[in-house]
DNA sequence: CGCTATATTGACCAGAGTCAAGCTTTGTGG
DNA sequence: CCACAAAGCTTGACTCTGGTCAATATAGCG
């Protein structure tokens, strides 16, 4: 149940992520920028908000629309026919959902708010009718999913391949890569999801990461109280995010 | 050093993929059946032939075109900062490779052929000058890539959240797919890959791959001698490949 | 202000990795 | 065509990382 989400509502439109910043921005200003200015906002049929545990899609829903997040964020999953689930990814403000689903037409996936989170939703059928019209829409579409494909490639060097440390190093310098660089120490950063969830997505038990974040604050790498967290040594972070050894 | 492929000559053409069973064929149908015949061919550029060990692009290679394998069989890895390899996926006749440097316009990845084996090229350029008029062909390609993310999703699930048993039996499964359905036992099949590649694929040791591929033989479920396989006995396979217990 | 979900920490254990040895297959050159 | 080398495969013994189970602690919510 998608409120429709208020223009002029009391919430800091300061926070929002920048249309700039985006990533459907290269699809956005295509379309607004377009020869024709009808096609002006054409892609974007309605923004709208959902609260923390509230479905964007569910497994089986047909598909007609993919969605940029403007501010906060959502966990991806796929379920087994065992029940159990993989996070497939995270996604924060400017990140683009539902790619998955084109080819079959629903989802097989699921993907929920982890906090209050404000949404773009493109009709795909909008997307077609434009990039008819406009072919480098239809490039920018496939450099996305391009990018995802690559992001999924390194999430399976990730499980493949990597210990505990060097996964949850790994996962936090990926944060860094959307704060501020170089700062170090770094301004506070909100985990927004659960430690389950962190070690779904990373193969491993809340336990491990538990354990994990511990090590690194007493290393002097992180200082975090509960899902609030500081990064101080982003170079030591990103030696264990990839220890030199032999290969396996 | 790709050597042309001379279509005339004695290797027996049977073998090789019909062009309706290509992954290529939405593409390729598209093309050569629209409406101007002078499309027609105009997507595949060339056909050539790689034998075991010779690389189809390498790290760093600049991205001009997809290829789809008529014959023969590949695998595609990326390269960690330390050296690591992840075997990203094995492809057999009719599947495309390269949809993931798209973006960055060169390869990340690196793609080694298993076995002497025959490719189609479709340059990148011819496949956008014909998607500018026949948008369907564009709606196949973001299927096509659609499908890979989902494979993606498909894998992170299985190195994240299987054991190796389960991943061993999930893998085997899915070369059964290729083959004629229901018929147990099946006709020999042979693994293109060595253990220790397939061991790096799951996430596993070739020692793993090892004694799993025997305990299945034990338990009379495959029978194998080196890399000539047999599928014995397929439901109790699928049931190894996602053991229902509770979720982790 | 209690209740529930989440996080933390410890003790213990098992699945898969490592190391090592021997075997088989493949490929090469004489 | 054979011998030898190199690569790949198999099996066993042992180790260790990270999972499991369990007991608190803490935070967030109504």
């Amino acid at each position: 149940m998608p409120k429709q989400f208020n223009e002029n509502s009391p919430e800091p439109a300061c926070e929002f992520i920048a249309c700039e910043d985006c990533g459907l921005y290269r699809l956005c200003h295509l379309a607004s920028d377009g020869e024709d200015p009808s096609l002006s906002n054409a892609l974007i049929k309605r923004r709208f908000v959902l609260r923390r545990g509230e479905y964007l899609y569910r497994q089986g829903d047909s598909f007609h629309a993919i969605y940029a997040i403007r501010l906060g964020s959502t966990k991806t999953y796929i379920i087994n026919e065992d029940g159990r689930t993989q996070i497939t990814s995270f996604h924060g403000p400017g990140e683009l959902i539902g790619l998955d689903a084109i080819e079959a037409g629903y989802f097989d996936s699921e993907a929920i708010a982890l906090e209050t989170t404000s949404f773009c939703e493109i009709p795909f059928s909008h997307f077609q009718e434009l990039s008819r019209q406009l072919p480098d829409l239809q490039h920018q579409m496939l450099a996305i999913m391009s990018r995802a494909i690559l992001r999924g490639q390194q999430m399976m060097l990730l499980l493949g391949k990597k210990d505990a440390t060097e996964k949850l190093a790994t996962y936090l310098l990926s944060l860094c890569r959307h704060l501020d660089k170089d700062a170090s120490p770094t301004p506070p950063f909100k985990l927004t999801m659960s430690r389950g969830d962190l070690g779904n997505h990373l193969g491993l038990t809340q336990e491990t990461i538990c354990r994990i974040l511990t090590r690194f604050q007493e290393d002097g790498i992180i200082c975090f109280q509960n899902k609030t967290i500081h990064f101080l040594n982003h170079s030591r972070l990103r030696e264990l995010a990839s220890k030199t050894r032999a290969d396996r």
